[in-house]
DNA sequence: CGCATTTGACCTGCGC
DNA sequence: GCGCAGGTCAAATGCG
């Protein structure tokens, strides 16, 4: 269906990861100059990104800005590595002093960078900010305009929905398929109506970079809800061509499923929610509860809630669907993520068969965000419980917030399993990929309440800034002299630091997970490696 | 009385 | 075609 696409993004990131290693690569050699000029060029693409409508162009600055992240996080490794001389008791030499000198007036320049990183940092997640809030402007004016007009679309609800699921069908095959080009201006409409109405919170699919992949990036979110409408249509009612529909639309039914240590039963999402169905499933003693969005009848979201049979604590909550209506503010940090990572999961499987990812033929990819020191010198692979995971109709996306991965986590020897998606060996149909906020800190604030009055998107925002700027200054904390003699700890040391400020609020996590995501956007999976 | 939850029946898709 | 498992429906029940 999609598949062109798919490797037209193949063959996009893979310019991206080159131009990206040969960044890093210079930084590597110690030239500081380009590593400034780099941080200028991205400081300077990062206020285009404002200005700029180019799709494109803010593709290649997230690209970029992501790079330069770890282009720091190499730089301060290069330093501390050094640093053990300059604690040296032997008399230096002139030699020894112009040295010490030379490195003096890097780590000034490095300094300088961290700044000019935490302006770019701090612009970014201003951006997010207002755009976020422009699409809930847009949503909710969408919304007021749908109830006006709620008679006219569902006089034709059927038709229309007919017409739009075949159109996207069409729009995903995009170029080639001519025949199917006479999509309707009045479908046209629809669509814009709908992208202003169907999606909440981050969606990066209509912010995203790339006009030519509108169509795809409707998929994600429109015609899930779409979708999820047609399926409550009765199938008599729906034409013949919804057996030719059908597995395509049902393929695209993706999930994200959010593993919390919690006690309550539910947690707390900020959304309204009414039980309709509770179950048994296969594997699990623990009860899986159905529950639907009743912030608006015609919702098509609905989410599982199940404990893990190993860790019952943890509570397993699976959403699927866009919510169609605006949300209460305590609810939109979840819905961010769910549709971000939905999101992800949609570009992140277009890309995960990269050869150079990926050296398998396996479609399961879990892109681990492990920060913690245990987690570096544990790598897991997140293994869905087989009765969450082994659904293959459904490709599901795993935010893992607990702090302690479950025993189901599993080691896997290859040199790609800390950064790169890792394979599940039970192989399923669609790929399920893993995002593991996990961390070490025994202080591991519990999720129990994700949304309530004050902790939601209103929290995010304070906490993007104040702990944002914890992130920046664990980094920058870091580049004074320590005796670590190794890189890999020294930058250990400076991401333990992070994890804590942002494991300190799961609000922030998901806000994160949302924030990393639309960075990322539809190329991620280069980027995601290199973040860790 | 109205609303939410519970729970058994039913539907559907998938594998054998 | 059959059985199984996941998912949904809707009547019964409970609660404020």
């Amino acid at each position: 269906m999609s598949m062109e696409l798919m490797n037209g993004s193949v063959v996009g990131d893979g310019d991206g990861a080159e131009e990206e290693m040969k960044h890093e690569s210079n930084i590597g050699d110690g030239k500081v100059g380009e590593f400034s000029e780099l941080g200028t060029e991205i400081a300077s693409q990062d206020k285009d990104l404002c200005k700029s409508s180019s799709p494109d162009r803010k593709d290649s600055s997230n690209n970029k800005q992501v790079s330069v992240v770890n282009a720091i996080s190499e730089r301060l490794s290069t330093d501390t590595s050094s640093r053990p001389s300059l604690n040296s008791k032997e008399p230096p030499t002139t030699s020894q002093k112009d040295q010490l000198e030379l490195k003096r007036a890097e780590m000034g320049e490095v300094r300088e960078e961290n700044e000019r990183l935490k302006m770019v940092l701090a612009q970014m997640v201003e951006e997010y900010r207002s755009l976020k809030t422009h699409v809930f402007d847009m949503v909710q004016q969408e919304q007021t305009k749908k109830s006006i007009d709620t008679y006219s679309i569902h006089k034709d609800t059927d038709e229309t929905e007919q017409q739009v699921s075949l159109s996207l069908g069409a729009s995903h095959i995009g170029h080639k398929a001519e025949g199917k080009a006479n999509v309707s201006n009045k479908i046209k409409d629809e669509f814009d109506q709908l992208r202003g109405g169907l999606t909440l919170g981050l969606d990066c699919k209509f912010l995203g970079p790339k006009d030519g992949s509108t169509n795809m990036s409707l998929g994600n979110g429109l015609q899930e809800a779409i979708k999820e409408d047609s399926i409550r249509i009765p199938k008599m009612l729906r034409g013949e061509d919804d057996d030719v529909l059908a597995p395509q639309a049902q393929a695209k039914k993706t999930r994200v499923s959010v593993r919390v240590r919690c006690d309550t039963p539910t947690m707390n999402d900020g959304c309204q929610w009414r039980k309709y169905g509770q179950k048994i499933a296969k594997g699990n003693p623990c009860p899986r509860a159905y529950y639907r969005c009743t912030v608006s009848p015609s919702c098509p979201v609905r989410k599982q809630v199940q404990r893990c049979a190993e860790d019952r604590s943890i509570l397993i909550t699976t959403y699927e669907g866009t919510h169609n209506h605006p949300l209460p503010i305590s609810a939109t940090a979840m819905a961010s993520t769910t549709s971000a990572a939905a999101c992800m999961l949609m570009s992140g499987s277009s890309t995960s068969s990269h050869p150079s990812i990926l050296a398998s033929n396996s479609t399961s990819s879990s892109l681990n965000f492990n920060l913690s020191e245990r987690s570096r010198s544990s790598p897991t692979l997140y293994l869905p419980h087989p009765s969450i995971s082994q659904t293959p109709p459904h490709p599901t996306i795993t935010l893992d917030l607990t702090s302690t991965p479950p025993s189901s986590m599993t080691p896997i020897p290859s040199p790609f399993n800390r950064f790169a998606p890792n394979y599940s060996s039970s192989a399923p149909l669609y790929p399920s990929t893993s995002l593991s906020f996990s961390s070490s800190s025994a202080s591991n604030a519990l999720p129990t309440s994700w949304g309530g009055v004050n902790n939601g998107y209103l929290n995010y925002q304070s906490y993007g800034k104040s702990q944002l700027g914890s992130f920046n200054q664990a980094l920058a904390a870091n580049t004074p002299i320590t005796t670590i003699p190794t890189t890999q700890h020294s930058l250990t040391d400076t991401v333990s630091a992070a994890t804590k400020a942002i494991t300190a609020n799961p609000s922030f996590q998901s806000a994160l997970a949302a924030v990393i995501t639309s960075i990322v956007g539809g190329n991620g999976d280069h980027n995601i490696q290199n973040f860790s």
